[in-house]
DNA sequence: CGTGCTGTTGCTAG
DNA sequence: ACTAGCAACAGCAC
């Protein structure tokens, strides 16, 4: 169940546990995923080559190898990387699966095999048309609520659209869009030049805050990385209106309410949440 | 047993 | 510039 928090975590739980091995087998079983995977590339870029670091950048996962090539993956809907010892069974939806020295593995899981896995060359990496359009990072410093609230004063769109969109910030989904909204007191319809500069400090702050809550119930689960079965929806207990049509706002017990925006569903407090 | 609906992402067609 | 549709599967209500 990836967003930005579980996808840093497992970035977290990765660097914590596979950087320095080497990869001496790669075996892919389905390639036919969100594209399908060049099996020959895949393979050359990674074989015999030791893991050096491992970055974020949105919900991407980099995995940067001693030759100077990045392992590019995107989880998708339902994707996940499970490491584990070479004795365990593989399951269903295992597609790919990294051997290590150590007769440790990586499996790359997807049941819905809406993920991405590539191998991006140094040249390539610099103009990978991934990465072209991506939005700031909203946990960056750099990235400031002046900016935004400039980048966005002409948008007609809704502001969760906006915040959704990954060329204006990115990593930030259905789940902490709703949420962020909630703790910003803002309606999710709320047409994005209408938001006020003092809004926007509010948001911003508000997404940071429930991004790095998450990330930080993530590391409790960090430990188990090592032979993770997989999700376990630590977060959702922590959530405050997604996932809660008909519960109590927590703040002024008002029937949380939910209705399809976009095609997505939306979670707000209809008194809380100011459209004005 | 089936049938229909929903779902965490992100690209693309129109 | 915007949104509906879609990729493939599991889980659930009925």
């Amino acid at each position: 169940m990836p967003e930005l928090p579980e996808v840093e975590t497992v970035c977290r739980g990765l660097r914590k546990n596979i950087i320095g091995k080497r990869i001496s087998k790669l075996q892919i079983r389905i390639s036919k995923l969100r594209w399908v995977i060049d099996k020959n590339k895949l393979q050359q870029a990674v074989i015999n080559e030791k893991i050096i670091s491992v970055e974020r950048r949105a919900k991407y996962i980099l995995i940067n190898l001693n030759n100077r090539n990045t392992i590019v993956i995107h989880l998708g809907m339902t994707g996940n990387l499970r490491l584990k010892s070479q004795s365990v069974p593989l399951e269903k939806h295992d597609h790919l699966i990294f051997s290590f020295d150590d007769k440790s593995e990586i499996r790359f899981h997807d049941p819905r095999r809406f993920g991405m896995v590539e191998a991006v060359s140094a040249n390539e990496m610099s103009n990978y048309s991934r990465f072209a359009n991506l939005g700031p990072e909203p946990l960056e410093k750099s990235t400031r609520a002046a900016d935004l609230y400039k980048k966005s004063s002409k948008s007609k769109k809704p502001i969760k659209n906006v915040l959704m969109d990954a060329k204006f910030l990115a990593g930030v989904g259905n789940i902490y869009a709703s949420e962020a909204l909630y703790y910003a007191r803002i309606h999710p319809e709320k047409i994005s030049n209408t938001m006020t500069r003092k809004q926007w400090t509010a948001l911003l702050r508000s997404v940071r805050k429930v991004l790095k809550a998450a990330i930080k119930k993530g590391g409790t689960t960090l430990s188990d990385f090592a032979n993770s079965e997989g999700n376990s929806g630590y977060f959702q207990l922590s959530l405050a209106v997604y996932g809660r049509e008909g519960e109590k706002c927590p703040s002024c017990k008002t029937k949380i309410e939910k209705f399809t925006q976009s095609g997505r569903s939306s979670f707000y407090c209809p008194s809380c949440q100011s459209i004005d």
